[in-house]
DNA sequence: TAAAAATACTCCATAGGTATTTTAT
DNA sequence: ATAAAATACCTATGGAGTATTTTTA
């Protein structure tokens, strides 16, 4: 049995007229005919009852018709989800993230994307830039949210957003009512950071920074979250450097203060990036590509 | 597209190997590779990533090949559908009754056809014989259950029951103690029958047997229900002759008593007949006709 | 270099066409 | 008498086979 056996049965079932169902299918009647009666034959029970001059549907045939109209509907759908699928309009991605891209980046990312592509399932997973890169290669997530910098073959990435550092002092600091801070005067105080091995994306620029004003910053605590470092902060346990971004965060007790303006804290940068598997093509991975190098960079610049 | 290739497609993709893919489907190889190329192209869309070592789906494929299965299943459903309706297993029938077949004769025919065929749904239209040749003419029945005779062309009947006929005597009557009627003593009585036009085949044996005794009886009320008989007759209005099954309706201030044996009594009994249309050769009627005509008759009779 | 898909071609089965017959109205 | 389906027979498209090439793991 073939489709063509079921569009010419389904024709002359709604015709109920052999000469007519063939002109609508643009054949001769013999064959019509023909193809009816192999179908019939295979089928094993009679769909039309005819006589020379008229034709009906046996009870068979009017509950067999019914459920043709099924297949062919379901037919529709399936070519449908596959367009829809290889356009990328429909389908699954998974997303990780480091807790720093969750103040500005995610939030507007996926709202963009979203509203591109309603039918994409997203699934996110808050992960540290190291842990993404393992998930990545392993194929659990489709795109990471990491801070760079990354080598490593096999995977791609792409700078999407870089924001100036500032520092972050309880409110009973000494400098906290100073416009901008001159790094060196944080020479002395205890600096609360990033563990270097999880974000070293984020540490290394600071220590750059420090150096360039002539002293190496004397780390007290290593954190995974930034929100761990603000309240250690507002605790007066010591001073650290964060990205622009963590204003978004408001908080009691810690004030951010922009960097006086040198050479390093011009060039030392918080870089975000996205990082991706070189080989992967899939329809819904160059949608969101598309959508976070088009639309997103746009809208943040 | 025909089913052909979505056969060849659900395989390879089963397989994710185009030799054994074509092997499990016994074709030769290339003309499998053809196919599938085919109906991509035919799609618009890949459903395989091929290199000339693996194949393996895309996303779209992934969720073609979800689709696909389900339009075989619904294959198999349409096919099943139509060979179960063929057979009478599967469907509708539409049966009119008199309401004189509800005490013994429908509820035992229609408990033996479920039985038998628990997936056919069963109409009923409770009609006079009358109104039941209409509804069958205009195919708004497909069976009656009627008193006959019957004289049409395109209908055919049959008789599938027969019973005495029953004096019915309200309880205060003089005859109501003695163990048989001798039909001449109901000579002066009113009588209570059904109206001729609407049930001839109940009123003309009662009329015959009256006739034997020598007297034409003074018919009092014409009625549509044997209900309706049965309540005058309890309520003095006169007697009655009823088939023996009214006695299934049991009833207070009524008495039956059969009628003492004589010719006309012997001859005349009442009859109850199916009748449906010459031209129906639906396997529904086929399979009804069977079940009455073999299990109903062999368990009445 | 070996396994597997693609390409090139050949063949024939069968879908579809034409002419005619049959039959019910 | 006529409309419409079935039958008979013919044609040719394209599905399937065989031989070979290409590619990559």
């Amino acid at each position: 049995m073939e489709l063509r056996h079921l569009r010419y049965f389904s024709t002359v079932a709604t015709e109920l007229h052999f000469g007519r169902a063939a002109e609508k299918l643009h054949i001769a009647q013999p064959p019509l005919s023909k193809q009816i009666q192999d179908l019939e034959s295979e089928l094993g029970f009679e769909l039309f009852n005819r006589t020379k001059r008229s034709v009906s549907l046996t009870p068979a045939g009017k509950g067999f018709l019914i459920e043709v109209e099924r297949i062919f509907q379901q037919l529709d759908r399936a070519i449908d989800i596959g367009r829809k699928t290889s356009r990328g309009e429909l389908g699954q991605i998974s997303i990780g993230f480091v807790g720093s891209a969750t103040y500005n980046i995610l939030p507007v990312m996926l709202q963009q994307f979203r509203d591109r592509y309603p039918n994409v399932r997203i699934e996110l997973h808050e992960l540290t830039t190291d842990r993404q890169l393992v998930w990545l290669r392993e194929g659990r997530i489709d795109l990471g949210l990491i801070r760079p910098p990354i080598v490593e073959k096999n995977l791609v990435s792409q700078v999407i957003f870089q924001e100036s550092l500032v520092v972050a002092l309880p409110i009973s600091h000494r400098l906290a009512s100073v416009d901008a801070i001159d790094i060196d005067l944080l020479a002395a105080e205890p600096f609360i950071l990033f563990s270097r091995q999880l974000a070293p994306g984020l540490y290394d620029p600071i220590i750059a920074i420090c150096q360039a004003a002539g002293f190496s910053p004397q780390v007290v605590q290593g954190c995974i979250q930034m929100q761990t470092i603000v309240s250690l902060v507002s605790a007066n346990m010591g001073v650290s450097i964060l990205p622009a971004s963590i204003r978004e965060a408001q908080r009691q007790g810690v004030v951010y203060k922009p960097i006086r303006s040198n050479e390093a804290s011009k060039e030392h940068l918080a870089t975000m990036a996205i990082v991706w598997r070189i080989n992967d093509n899939s329809p819904t991975m160059n949608r969101f590509l598309e959508s976070v190098l088009v639309d997103f960079r746009s809208t943040i610049k």
